[in-house]
DNA sequence: TCGTCAATTTTGATTAATCAAAATTACACC
DNA sequence: GGTGTAATTTTGATTAATCAAAATTGACGA
């Protein structure tokens, strides 16, 4: 009945999946799911028709596939404990923001109960985990905050960085050389559409400039 | 070719029997270590048949179970996580020593070498655990003390709680409620084998009277 | 309208881990 | 030395999770 490690990582995949839907859609195309998850499509298919059965997902064959109401639940609690325990990590035991993230993708479905209440509250009932992404609430709601990108946000105005959207610890790594982690202030001073690439200013007044795709994983609030 | 959860359980359960035989004995029984994981008895001897295949364990039919030279560096490796997590758990989260035992049993099999070794050093290099049980050295050894029992240490004579060889919660909490915790200094008054207990002294003064199987999983130094 | 093709589903297998119950074995006792 | 019993092993099945490759579907462009 309690659900195992692999149902914990298709629900949390396809919750994930659903913020990430371009406007009007509604459901998680297998082929992403699959991908998301490292697996052969054939085995997501199987999976997710299982996981219909036990009423945690709406299915619609060749369409994708959606989380019900419990499907939301058991995926937002499991997202709560990976953003906790990353931060947990970082903040008190002092590892690194990009080497995180796979401790707490095994962590996260094994810790009890107690001990992530316990975490959350030596941390202070956080809201956004090292990266800046939100962390659901007990009661399963994922807080959200309009942001802009590197590429959307004004020009020749300070903004501050409030989230980092790509785990890669290479990535990481380089935004955090350049002063760029969550917290710290920059201006965009340009944005080149031939050239592909955005120009700022960084929090020590250092210029740089990165790639638009690098841009976009950068969001900023005003 | 990395072993599985259940794997390091069986071969903890064994590195933990071997330690409990009784003198002569070299072979940990099937029935015991089934006993141990909780599983049916033909269950443990297809899987130890698979270790054996292995070479991490050596094995004879109707005698019993041995871990080889790499099987017990692998046990050693996944006592030395439950250990150093349980600490952790205790000193760093401040979780209650009655209550680490379940979240240890999990976490030792998906933490980070990264995550033990920042465990361990921010714990100093403890050489024991909440419980007093020995934690293995990173390279596999195994620390002894010898110890006594307040079965058999000397009578009027001040002892130090040294360890407790029992994880049941609800004895647990008793030994703290009692002040009987390792590093506790007690003095065994007398012992009756007729009523099957023991009469001693705790650190504030108070008598107290246990009976010889309680008293038989407190383990003290002189 | 139709064909093509990418996405998806189906099929057939495999691996790991488990159980219940039947069969076997060892050994201790008479 | 036989025999009974407890421990152990074997047998036959089940469940979860996965893959590769074949089959199917559906949407879009010609
Ligand atoms: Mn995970
Ligand atoms: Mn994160
Ligand atoms: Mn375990
Ligand atoms: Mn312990």
């Amino acid at each position: 009945m309690l659900p195992s490690s692999t149902v914990e990582n298709y629900l949390k995949a396809i919750y994930v999946g659903e913020t990430h839907l371009t406007d009007g859609q509604k459901l998680v195309p297998m082929g992403q799911l699959a991908g998301a998850l490292g697996i052969a499509p054939g085995t997501a298919t199987t999976m997710v028709k299982a996981l219909a059965e036990s009423d945690l997902v709406d299915y619609e064959p060749y369409n994708g596939v959606r989380l019900t109401a419990a499907g939301q639940k058991l995926a937002a609690r499991v997202l709560r404990r990976h953003r906790l325990i990353e931060l947990f990590l970082v903040q008190v035991v002092g590892m690194k923001w990009d080497e995180v993230h796979d401790d707490a993708e095994q962590m996260e479905h094994v810790v009890s109960d107690a001990l992530i209440e316990r975490i959350d509250e030596m941390l202070g009932r956080p809201e956004v985990d090292p990266h800046g992404d939100p962390i659901p609430t007990a009661d399963g709601q994922l807080p959200h905050r309009t942001l802009e990108t590197l590429l959307t946000c004004p020009l020749h105005t300070p903004v501050t960085v409030a989230r980092v959207t790509d785990q890669d610890a290479a990535f990481l790594r380089f935004i955090e050389s350049h002063n760029l982690k969550p917290g710290q202030t920059i201006e965009v001073e340009a944005r080149d559409d031939v050239s592909d690439s955005v120009r700022l200013k960084a929090p020590n007044g250092v210029r740089m400039t990165l790639g638009t795709r690098a841009a976009s994983k950068l969001l900023v609030t005003g």
